[in-house]
DNA sequence: TTGCAGCGGTGACCGAAGTTACTGCACAGC
DNA sequence: GCTGTGCAGTAACTTCGGTCACCGCTGCAA
């Protein structure tokens, strides 16, 4: 296991939980836009992000819907619940970023989480943390209209690539919300002339 | 503590575990329509339903939607999850039915969950239920439409009151689905039509 | 050079749902 | 009896978002 990947383990992780993880994980790169988990899938590794950036979202009929991003030091909840119940996923996973990030085996986590308490309040944080983001995303899709939805995820996105400019297609846009490439388009355009935002050739900004 | 109510616990714990649950849970009666958790509030207990139903549901601007039902054996994983991080309730809570339920001292629940695993797995149970129907109701929202969301929701109402006729207005069935009165008489009258249901003097029946 | 794929812009249109406003009915309480 | 209240029905209208069709631009590859 490299050093940089050592050195992050090292900073979440002590004493024998730290060895055990060391022991039994794997490490594994992707490319972005590569999907790490489809719908029905049956898992038997839990991921945990080390680097870069997962898109989970949901999908039906080629209509897509974001749920939330995962970075650095998060895990994805639905890989582990559907490990632990054997049951298949019923969301998706992308990489948006080239994405480094450590497989742990679910019978290990299974362990780890009665043995050591730590591991334990981190994966009641992980589920508690996605919780609050499909929550969030429920509000946005009842009580936000379509213009105040584009702004919110353009400014989480600016957040998270951390850089003003945000370099994504109406059409990428239209499918992380739900919705058609025109109506990005129509919306973005009438943010724009309220000055709210700006369309450049190095992308969108937000001001 | 009644006996009908021991009879539940025995049924679900055994052991030690048994014995503390026995020892500090408090149990609490609610006629319906009784809000038991508000927007905000900081929660010290976490409940578990013994029987009734509990409607828990979000709300902004005096719109409201349904997000799930708490029945018996269940619990209301946001007073755990905002009573552990001492953080406010993002949820409303309240009794369809009237209900009975045990409250445990998060700070007991937090000890149980360490030292007994089958509370914890019981814990991360009722997490990933939550989980999954936050999922179902972004799926509702995004993808179903009105018709079919009704339909759905008084399926649901069905089961749950176990009988075939449900007792709601049109305004409540309106507030639980986070629209308005106008838009479920209208889709109702649609659905009767189709003859997929109709309504009577005792109620609504899904046929 | 041509052609084509991907992207954004736009106008026209439609349908779903939210809004307003009013009606009629049943029932309770006085 | 009258009146108030809560519920359902419904017509008319608006608004938002999804869809269709088409245009023009850019950049790339044959």
């Amino acid at each position: 296991m490299e050093e940089s990947v050592q050195a992050l383990l090292r900073n979440q992780f002590q004493g024998e939980l730290l060895d055990a993880i060391q022991k039994s994980a794997v490490v594994k790169e992707f490319a972005p836009q590569t999907e790490i988990l489809r719908e029905g899938q049956f898992v038997k590794a839990v991921p945990l992000v080390i680097s870069g950036l997962v898109k989970v979202y949901t999908r039906f009929n080629y209509k897509e819907l974001l749920l939330y991003y995962l970075q650095a030091n998060e895990s994805c909840i639905m890989s582990f619940s559907s490990g632990i119940r054997n049951e298949a996923s019923k969301v998706f996973a992308i990489t948006e970023e080239p994405t480094k990030l450590i497989l742990l085996p679910v019978s290990s986590v299974l362990e780890w989480i009665k043995q050591f308490p730590t591991f334990n309040d981190l994966f009641y944080q992980f589920y508690n943390q996605r919780y609050y983001e499909l929550l969030e995303s429920i509000h946005q899709l009842l009580f936000n209209k379509m213009d105040t939805r584009v702004l919110e995820f353009l400014k989480k996105r600016q957040e998270l690539a951390n850089s003003p400019y945000i370099k994504l297609s109406h059409s990428r846009i239209a499918n992380e919300l739900g919705t058609a490439r025109e109506v990005i388009s129509r919306v973005i355009k009438k943010l724009e002339t309220e000055g709210v935002l700006s369309q450049t050739a190095e992308g969108i900004v937000v001001l």
